[in-house]
DNA sequence: TAATGGAAACTAACATGTCAGATTATAGTT
DNA sequence: AACTATAATCTGACATGTTAGTTTCCATTA
């Protein structure tokens, strides 16, 4: 685990020249959270800090300083004196989290239906294609970087600078929940007619339905849920 | 500044009694976090970590760690090699939460319209009753607090347990502008009325006509703000 | 007077040592 | 064999020394 992660991320080769500002705790940080919200650290993974520095090369305070900032996201969890550990997942934070992210999203694509271009509404008409094109060869990698582009040009419409930075914070045990729903080829296609409804009612500028839309969409995460518990519940709490 | 600080925050006399498993760390952070977000630090004074050690009685480290929390919060800047300042305002920003805070107080008042309960009615009736009579005697600082506690009681309804956390941790600019704000009591009495408003939707169940009393409720903010930005330039980036 | 150069005094970033609490392994008891 | 007490070994929290980058300010120069 930490031996791919070091392969990755030597800092001091690979990932400095596009960050030549950046402290080492901000590139653990950001190193770390990658790794966590795309499951190689799986939840409840014990993070060891010591071989993490002999790893990167440096001290323990960057280490420490990473850590303290993953755990003010709720990415990792610091038990004082003791370890620390990925944040398991939970069904509440996941509700929680839900709601969050509907109330974000709904008026994102309200906002979208409401002062949407020409260009914003072309955009979403060639990702959705590519979609079908992904949906078909069930290429599902391919299919989701697609997805999650096509909910980032609704909410780029909003002109909202930190609005897809600060859903993503709001989101990482659904992002992580999605991931582990990510092998189900059997949404593709009902995902590929949800996103379709949503996409028209932008273009004909209806906010109404493109709440609506945007709002049985995003509720199908939900129903997928709970089996996922009972598949793996050493990844969950409680 | 830091004087009157240390006087309410003496951490091993006043603070840790409630607080006996907390790091020096947290107690620092919880510390600035409130005077900063209470104006007590105005935005853009520059913190100087070493007399805060000594005032605390404590080393550079969990100074330092309070203030990187601080940092992944927007509440203070951190400049490499250089300086901490507590984080401006800024217009810009303050429209980028305004549209945060709106998708989520809209959110959580339909659901309130939706889902009341009688007691919760009675709350917010109470509090509104409240309202009117701290108005009329003109106390500001009363009628903000329960301002606070009418929006607190409406997100409460959703049952999502960090909502209201949530929301403050979105609204940094926002709430210290609304402080800034403050000392205008023409607008009292329009606040009210917004309130009752959203009371009698909620108590009707009906989100819509609730969501678009809120919706304008939560837009009278901005209307106010350019003014500001006038009368106190240094508090505000560029 | 205005501009520039450089030293001094700041700062944050990082390395390292120490300590106390928590966990785990082990030995002893029932 | 199961339970408890204790010792060894983890870990994170904190103190402190060092380093390198920034800013400040004053002297020098055009």
């Amino acid at each position: 685990m930490i031996t791919h992660l070091s392969q990755q991320v030597d800092l001091k080769k690979v990932s400095l020249p596009d960050y030549h500002s950046e402290s080492f705790a901000e590139g653990i940080y950001r190193v770390f959270r990658e790794a966590i919200l795309s499951l190689d650290f799986k939840p409840g993974e014990i993070i060891r800090k010591r071989p993490i520095c002999q790893k990167f090369g440096v001290s323990r305070t960057p280490v420490a300083d990473a850590m303290l900032r993953l755990e003010s996201e709720s990415l990792v969890e610091i038990i004082p004196q003791s370890i620390t550990r990925v944040a398991k997942l939970s069904l509440r934070s996941i509700h929680d989290e839900s709601f969050l992210r509907e109330a974000l999203e709904v008026a994102a694509v309200a906002y979208a239906a409401k002062h949407r271009t020409q260009e914003q509404v072309d955009n979403l008409i060639s990702n959705l294609r590519s979609q079908k094109l992904f949906a078909e060869s069930k290429d599902l990698n391919a299919f989701y970087q697609l997805d999650e582009k096509f909910h980032l040009i609704i909410l780029e419409c909003c002109q909202v600078s930190n609005l897809p930075a600060t859903l993503e914070k709001l989101s990482t045990q659904v992002r992580r929940a999605r991931l582990l729903l990510l092998p189900n080829p059997s949404r593709i296609n009902n995902t590929v007619n949800e996103h379709e409804a949503i996409v028209k009612a932008i273009q004909m500028g209806n906010p109404d339905s493109a709440t609506s839309a945007m709002r049985s969409h995003l509720q199908q995460l939900i129903k997928h849920l709970e089996p996922l518990e009972k598949q793996c519940p050493e990844l969950f709490n409680v």
